[in-house]
DNA sequence: GTACTGACTAAGCGCTTGCTCAGCATGCTG
DNA sequence: CAGCATGCTGAGCAAGCGCTTAGTCAGTAC
């Protein structure tokens, strides 16, 4: 439905030298569209193809599968958050500011990117075995990063918390999920959302105001 | 793989008369570890069939379709976890005591019963159309039990929160994540986590002890 | 002009899918 | 014993799948 996150995430997205014929974008998008809403399987060639105005052979000019295009969204997808993470965690200020500026970010683009989101988070299982351990690799990369952060309070004595590696799931499992139930009828806009989570993310380790 | 939970949980839901012929429940739990480890569309009538020691024919015998067999899963394992949120949410104590309870076996069963919870949360969208509606109801109801129990707990002054559905949803929405993530390798046994969770929610709802 | 390229389509191949059906063994009932 | 219901199988059908093939056509190079 909603296709301007997607279009914002990706022109910049697959490194750098942007060559690839706008048919290869179109056919990501319309992708995106059909494996968040009818998740992998589901999706044939032939809806990808239609969402993206060609003929269904046309898609093999782009891609060499439909697997690789599940593929590429992932590792866009997955390098984005690990990004936004990054960003968040080797920011300015104290772990308390660094926290709470991971969780709002990291809320709101699972908010934004929701179609993003989905597949990226619950669409794991089709992919092919390569593509699959450069992913996981990512996804750990993304919980290392939480992890150290709230080390780094628990240190500085900002925060309290029984199980670090508990709380760290917490942390990235609401921002995660948030991708499965938010729609564009929520109450909150993602930055609202952004901001409530990181409240309560602060207050669940320990380091309320 | 594991399917002692699923065999705990069965015989027990479907309404009280189990006069259904024991080939029905292996349907049922073939179905229920196919549906979550390979999601319903990458599943075949023969993968069921299959794993319950029969041909696919005997399958149509007791269930009229695939989707059938993915309803009846759907409407039991939401049943089941609806009634586990009510007993907490009616449950002796203050608001306090209740939600440590809601929250602790809401978590453990995601985690102890996280094939069917996978089925549960992520196969919503192949539903039939009746049936989706039947169990967005169900749904709705549990998280209308933990939007009321917030409700109590900030009238008698034991919780404070800024909104109190952002906090709902972030509840429930930590709860179900669990069965996303959780596997048998997990450092913490379902009970163990669902304690920690306990504790990281009331300090979330800002009931820290 | 000729030669070549990249983006595309119409048609369709080989295979798998959900599901059906005729038939068979077993056990219960009169 | 016959009559019939129940639970099941082997074979297979129609539809739809991912992907391939042969060929079209506009654009570019010389």
């Amino acid at each position: 439905m909603t296709s301007t996150p997607i279009a914002e995430l990706w022109p910049t997205l697959p490194g750098g030298a942007d060559t690839r014929p706008e048919a290869a974008y179109r056919l990501l998008r319309a992708a995106v569209e059909s494996f968040a809403e009818r998740g992998f399987h589901a999706t044939t060639t032939r809806d990808i193809a239609t969402g993206a105005g060609m003929s269904p052979a046309a898609l093999y000019i782009h891609y060499p599968s439909k697997a690789a295009l599940l593929a590429e969204i992932s590792r866009a997808g997955h390098a984005a958050a690990l990004a936004l993470v990054r960003a968040a965690a080797a920011g300015e200020g104290d772990p308390v500011a660094r926290m709470r500026r991971l969780v709002e970010d990291f809320t709101a683009w699972h908010a934004r990117a929701r179609t993003v989101g989905r597949v990226v988070n619950y669409e794991l299982h089709a992919l092919p075995e390569d593509d699959y351990a450069a992913v996981a690799a990512l996804r750990l990369d993304i919980e290392r990063e939480v992890t150290a952060l709230i080390e780094a309070g628990c240190a500085d004595g900002l925060f309290e918390v029984a199980e670090v590696r508990t709380a760290a799931r917490a942390v990235t499992s609401l921002g995660i999920d948030v991708s499965r139930w938010y729609t564009e009828r929520s109450s909150e806009t993602p930055e609202e959302l952004g901001r409530h989570y990181g409240e309560l993310v602060l207050l669940m380790l320990g380091a309320g105001r």
